[in-house]
DNA sequence: TTGTATGCGTTATCAT
DNA sequence: ATGATAACGCATACAA
């Protein structure tokens, strides 16, 4: 019994019924298992899709996360997801790791680009895209947000409503997604004429506990009749800081975050939140990564996708 | 210039001077980059760990997935998380696929458990730690939590806090965690001399929406005192339903969840859970995998984990 | 220190 | 239909 034979009947090419029996049995007798990784050497494929990102507790992601699965899936891909942490050394440790072909390739949402996220980028020997915010020059398939309309939405709406003292409430500076939401709000409040009070902005990363300890700062200083979040988990810590002042939402504070993940529905009220888009994001760059594996020398593409702004209770007309 | 000679200087194993030069010279200007599926041929390695579990869309797998890197990365491994949705094929695949060397090990936390899966998993040519519940006889590294004395924390809690009207809100009872919650809280409720009314107890899925509705329903025929969540999502689907009901929680309805996770501090007023010790599980998942990737012939271990309840607004007094 | 040669477990090519 | 063999890219034992 050759090993050539085994592999055939193993993989179903051809073996007469004798030989496959025989196989067959063989293999069950010793409890064989084929070995991925050789295969893999062989075929220079592992059939496995990686998708990175900072915060798999962030709601956003998981949105993403399964707009992807169902794409990759599809093509008979199985993908894998890595929390980052939001760490560069992690970030770049997993491009070299992973996409040193262990994956067919990956999909990362770096919320800091530094120039060792270009370089790893661009040096990397399978396909990546990026969501998120690239610098022109960088050669790598990407799907982008446009946070800062995504704001200018929020703001549009609290305007619309009367609100006039808009507090923010915005993620780290140093981050492509604050700086762009900062930038954002600035641009949008002057279009209305409204002044930015320091007093009314705050700043902590992207999670729940800041949110609410960002809030309270703010509110034990100044006394706004909105606020708006940079995402989700920070609105639903502020609306937890705004209960517990004993602020009514919307009737005294109106709210807003962005994001528009599960999250803003499970909230009592339910939180009005910008969409970014993160499953439509997710599914474009999905289909930029296939079709790049398909064929490696594909120009460089970059999509785009539009916010909306989703209305609910805490910045509607009271329920 | 041999092969050889480049492989030592890339893993900085001896070399000259001269000959490291030309060869950090050479890969740079090639661009060359190791091909890791090549190397873990040879090594018979990967530095992957995989956790596969059915819906990373709910905290308490993300506090798992969280207590698990901590632990793996301290041994060098990265982690890689795979959504199973719950779907039988879906995780078998899985096990048949990376558990075939493209991990070094996997943790997999089913809420079913077919003969398939017990097969699989027996099988599997890599080490396997499975989280939660397995039949007795199947010789897989395993850790577990006690879901039934879970729920009799919660019933006593209530009754001891003068409810008696308690409802119910389980998930699947084909699933090993919901067959586990239903025999609980039956004997919890047995044991404190209450019938249990039919009325009273619901069964969706582990979802946010399912437990919404579920709590609907509830409310809609019948007027509980408490109500017992199978999960943290259920319990913030239910309390969403009580509050668009106009019942005040707790003066009205105590709310009670589990699993402890983020989501239950998150919402307004923050609800009472019944931890299961989802943190610490996934530690000792992490280190039983470590230890048994050092020593394949450890016998299979079984650890357990106790649950605890954390009291909160939802059904202490009013604050 | 450096080069040669072998093996890791498959698949694929080529004879037979 | 089957068997021998090269090749995938790397690491290492051994010889030089």
């Amino acid at each position: 019994m050759s090993i050539a034979s085994a592999s055939r009947v193993l993989n179903g090419i051809g073996g007469s019924p004798e030989t496959t029996r025989r196989v067959r049995e063989a293999a069950a007798a010793v409890g064989y298992v084929p070995n991925a990784i050789a295969r893999s050497l062989q075929s220079q494929r592992t059939g496995l899709i990686a998708l990175a990102v900072e915060d798999i507790g962030n709601p956003v992601y998981v949105a993403m996360m399964r707009a992807i699965e169902a794409v990759v899936a599809e093509s008979g891909h199985q993908l894998l997801v890595h929390a980052t942490g939001g760490d560069v050394a992690g970030e770049t440790a997993l491009l070299r790791r992973l996409a040193h072909r262990y994956v067919d390739g990956m999909i990362i949402s770096p919320i800091r680009i530094t120039d060792v996220h270009v370089e790893a980028l661009t040096a990397s020997p399978v396909p990546v895209v990026v969501v998120g915010q690239l610098p022109e020059d960088v050669p790598v398939d990407n799907v982008r947000a446009d946070s800062r309309t995504g704001v200018a939405l929020a703001v549009d709406h609290l305007v619309g409503a009367g609100r006039t003292r808009i507090g923010f409430v915005n993620g780290p500076l140093d981050t492509v997604p604050g700086a762009a939401r900062d930038a954002g709000f600035r641009a949008a409040m002057a279009r209305h004429g409204l002044a930015v009070d320091p007093a009314m902005v705050e700043v902590g990363d992207f999670q729940y506990a800041a949110g609410r300890a960002a809030a309270e700062r703010l509110l034990a200083r100044t006394d706004p009749d909105a606020i708006v979040c940079a995402n989700d988990l920070i609105a639903v810590g502020a609306l937890h800081a705004l209960l517990v002042a004993g602020r009514r939402v919307p009737e005294d504070v109106a709210l807003v975050g962005m994001d528009d993940t599960e999250l803003a529905q499970m909230s009592f009220p339910q939180i009005s939140s910008v969409s970014l888009g993160s499953a439509e994001r997710g599914q474009l760059a999905a289909g930029l990564l296939l079709d790049r594996i398909a064929d490696g020398t594909l120009a460089p593409r970059r999509e785009h996708v539009a916010p909306s702004l989703a209305v609910r209770a805490s910045s509607g007309s009271v329920q």
